[in-house]
RNA sequence: GGGCGGAUAGCUCAGCCGGCUAGAGCGUCUCGUUUACACCGAGAAGGUCGCGGGUUCGAUCCCUGCUCCGCCCACCA
């Protein structure tokens, strides 16, 4: 064995080792029982991040430790086609070639999408085999797969025919730039420093009332002036028209209760087509809807020629001229808002009426919010629920539109006489008139519409396939806490409906990773850390280590490649312990799960870490069962360099030279090794390939890991016998003294000569001869009788 | 406006239901090349556990107020 670990030797060897073996591809008819995660399908965007690393490495720890427990295993992978994400990347790509993809046309734009798809999901399924994930790449999936586009359809048509979705004009998230609707989940809020314009509003007949806004240019859609309930500031003009200024048009002065009376003026002009707040209080009023702004973002306004054909922001500063010149602006003030960007382009969102479809969700979510609440879907951690909760409990209609080029066909059609009726097979004729005249909806579904299904389509829903009857509902979602509202809540939602049960038990929110200085990492930043780079530095098993100590904390963390570094020490550790064994043993010795071994020959340091050991299974166990992976790591970590290489080895070796008595060796060799693979069995779902290269080196061992079990010390192994452990734990604290002694005394670490002490046993924990073996064994001292 | 999380050694973080000299990794200092490992070993230094009150025999951990940092939600005209 070389002196040191070498990740990039190794992993290669085994990922092919274990592909071989078919490690990861589920037996949906085996007897055993069943533990499935379904992959939160990375967007195939770009290739992945150290969150998706860390996301990731905690649910194939989860999958190979229950593999390991004799559970049949179905971790299954897939890929997202992330229509609007997706659509602005290639978006963005033709703009750096300086084309747009209506110039490059639709047929083109389709085989680039494909091209992308084609290239960035192999490379993606490549970065996670570079990490040894133990997917099932049988079963891998893509959400445009054509079993699951049958799903969607399925979905939506059960939902349409039902009225649950439903097409109507309503005011939306409007992105101009992507040109499409986007939901409100969607929508980024960025604060914005304007000016908050007030603007005298003349009153018929008499009067004026002013009120105030930061989007003047939208005065020229108002149809309404509202103020407080009994707002004595206008009681008078309560009723009262106002002739709107640059168009003349007539509107009402009236009272909602939306109007802050503290805010601006008191007086808030009404938009109900450009303002979600303006469409609320013009639906309870009646008011019309006058669109000022075209799906482009600029001004439509025929026949304000002054204004018409404008961006929003030239017209914002337009329209104020004009109002100036009439006098109209009696004030401005800086203003600190909240403006509405689309998640995906950054671009600012115009709230503007279309025709969209929506889900309503209210139905959908009451049986989401008692899964919840009674604890049949569990958080962790648990304040996680209450997020949940409190968006489930004020659940808005969902629009799922989206006028895109990319995404799964909204299936409905309309007959030329009118029929409007949703598909799974696109019809030829009207199913209600036979008509051949079919006009199919040129709008696409949200992304998140299909995401949403995934935990049930991936085993083949809506049929009734093995897989699903045998893998659904899954155990655990590992994922990430921005996309509690957006996916895991639709999963609950339309699981319970679907799929008849909760798609998954146990939701962890993994940990969200930062950069060095607390910022998020983001490409445009350029603090992004690429996992490939981590796993040739530091190697997988670092970074997956690593993974398991930070990742389901719950918490923000800093990104700190030390730590990770510090896991591939802790790689060449196992590694070195190995090799001393493999060294001073030789091939025939055999060794751990013999069971031959007699108790009574153990010695005292034996038996006390055989006990260390089985007391870390108990607690590793425990922590396992509440996912504190990071609590695994650290007690393996602790025990394997701080008790087995450091005290346990050391003391031994003297017991494992070839003059050594032959029954003191041998049961040295036996605990040596028996828990050093116990400890690479134990590490093996954190760090599989060095635990792997190790275990399959000691004397006697199997082949390979796969298939071992999970480890169960029998119960002598904690006992300790007669408290020969508690008598090592004392040796441990006396070498530390008699260390510090040397030390504070100036002898270097070697020094032997004149080094005498004598001991005395308080009890019997050990005999006076084991007492000076292990102490001799640990510092280079003489015990004696008598100095 | 509402809610949540964080503030513990120079840095990144652990510390479950209140009770041991408050821990780890990295970093720092001293010593060391003894055949597993210098990707190492031995020893050591380093913390008023954000600040002020309170409850308690006892609080890093509970209650309360405050100060910073971060996040989420909300019809911030």
């Amino acid at each position: 064995m070389d002196k040191s670990f070498s990740p990039t030797d190794v992993e290669p060897r085994w990922r092919a080792r274990w592909e071989e073996l078919g490690v990861g591809i589920a037996d949906a008819a085996s007897d055993r029982p069943s533990f499935s995660i379904a992959l939160p399908p990375p967007n195939i965007t770009g290739a992945l991040h150290m969150g998706h690393a860390l996301q990731q490495s905690v649910q194939d720890i989860l999958a190979r430790h229950h593999r390991m427990r004799g559970y049949e295993v179905e971790w299954c992978p897939g890929t997202d086609h992330a229509a609007i994400a997706t659509q602005n990347v290639i978006e963005r790509q033709l703009a750096a070639e300086g084309l747009t993809k209506e110039e490059l046309g639709r047929e083109a734009f389709r085989a680039r999408v494909d091209a992308w798809y084609e290239e960035y999901g192999g490379r993606i399924f490549e970065q996670m085999r570079r990490l040894g994930f133990s997917c099932d790449w049988s079963r891998a999936r893509f959400t445009l797969d054509p079993a699951y586009v049958r799903a969607i359809r399925v979905v939506f048509k059960e939902l349409y025919d039902e009225g649950l979705i439903y097409r109507g004009p309503r005011i939306v998230n409007w992105c101009p730039r992507c040109r499409s609707a986007i939901s409100d989940e969607e929508v980024e809020w960025q604060e914005h420093t304007d000016s908050l314009v007030r603007i005298r509003y003349p009153v018929e007949g008499g009067g004026d009332i002013t009120i105030a806004t930061v989007r003047p240019e939208t005065m020229l859609g108002d149809t309404g002036v509202a103020v407080s309930p009994g707002d004595p500031r206008y009681a008078g003009l309560v009723g009262r028209t106002v002739v709107l200024p640059l168009t003349g048009r007539r509107i009402p002065i009236f009272e909602d209760g939306a109007v802050e009376p503290e805010f601006g003026t008191g007086a808030l002009k009404v938009t109900p087509a450009h303002d979600p707040t303006d469409y609320d209080i013009g639906q309870r009023h009646g008011l019309p809807m006058i669109g000022v702004i075209a799906l482009d973002g600029t001004m439509d306004v025929p026949d304000l020629p002054r204004f018409h054909g404008l961006s929003v922001n030239r017209a914002r500063e337009e329209v104020t001229v004009a109002l100036r010149e009439l006098g109209a602006v009696v004030g401005e003030e800086e203003y600190v808002h909240s403006v509405g960007h689309c998640d995906r382009c950054k671009g600012v969102l115009e709230p503007l009426i279309s025709e969209q479809w929506w889900v309503t969700m209210r139905p959908l979510a009451e049986p989401a919010i008692a899964a919840v609440e009674t604890g049949e879907v569990r958080f962790h951690p648990r304040r996680f629920a209450n997020v949940y909760l409190d968006w489930m409990r004020n659940i808005r209609d969902w629009c799922i539109s989206r006028q895109l080029w990319l995404g799964h066909a909204i299936p409905v059609s309309t007959c030329v006489n009118g029929h409007r009726f949703a598909w799974i097979e696109h019809p030829d004729a009207c199913p209600e008139c036979g008509s051949a005249e079919l006009a199919d909806d040129p709008d696409v579904l949200d992304t998140w519409f299909s995401s949403a299904l995934w935990p049930f389509a991936i085993f083949g829903w809506p049929d009734d396939t093995p897989d699903l009857r045998r893998f659904y509902p899954t155990d655990v979602l590992v994922t990430a806490r921005e996309i509690i509202f957006l996916w895991v809540s639709r999963m609950v939602m339309t699981g319970l409906r679907f799929a008849g049960a909760k798609p998954f038990g146990d939701v962890i929110i993994n940990s969200t990773i930062m950069a060095g200085d607390g910022s998020r990492m983001s490409k445009s930043k350029g603090n992004v850390v690429d996992p490939l780079d981590m796993i040739e530095r530091y190697g997988a098993d670092a970074v997956r280590a690593w993974a398991g100590a930070v990742g389901t904390a719950g918490q923000d963390m800093r990104f700190d490649e030390n730590r990770i570094a510090s896991y591939r020490l802790f790689a060449n550790k196992l590694w070195n312990a190995t090799r001393l064994l493999v060294t001073r043993l030789g091939d025939g010795e055999r060794i751990a799960e013999a069971p031959e071994v007699d108790p009574a020959t153990l010695h005292p340091e034996d038996r006390w870490i055989l006990a260390r050991v089985a007391e870390t299974v108990t607690a590793c166990d425990a922590a396992i069962a509440a996912y504190r992976f990071h609590e695994v790591m650290e007690r393996l970590y602790d025990l394997t360099w701080r008790g087995y290489c450091d005290w346990y080895v050391e003391m031994i070796k003297g017991r494992l030279g070839e003059d050594a008595d032959p029954a003191s060796r041998a049961a040295a060799v036996w605990t040596s090794v028996t828990v050093l693979d116990t400890l690479l069995r134990l590490l093996h779902p954190f760090m599989p390939f060095v635990t792997e290269e190790c275990a399959v080196r000691l004397p006697g061992a199997a082949p390979t890991l796969q298939g071992r079990e999970w480890p169960a010390p029998p119960s002598w192994w904690r006992e300790g016998a007669n408290g020969a452990a508690d008598g090592v734990e004392r040796v441990i604290e006396l070498v530390g003294a008699l260390r510090n002694a040397r030390q504070q005394a100036g002898l270097p670490p070697g020094f032997r000569e004149r080094q005498q002490v004598t001991l005395r046993t308080p009890d019997d924990a050990l005999s006076a001869g084991d007492l000076r073996r292990l102490v001799q064994a640990l510092v280079p001292v003489e015990v004696v009788d008598e100095l």
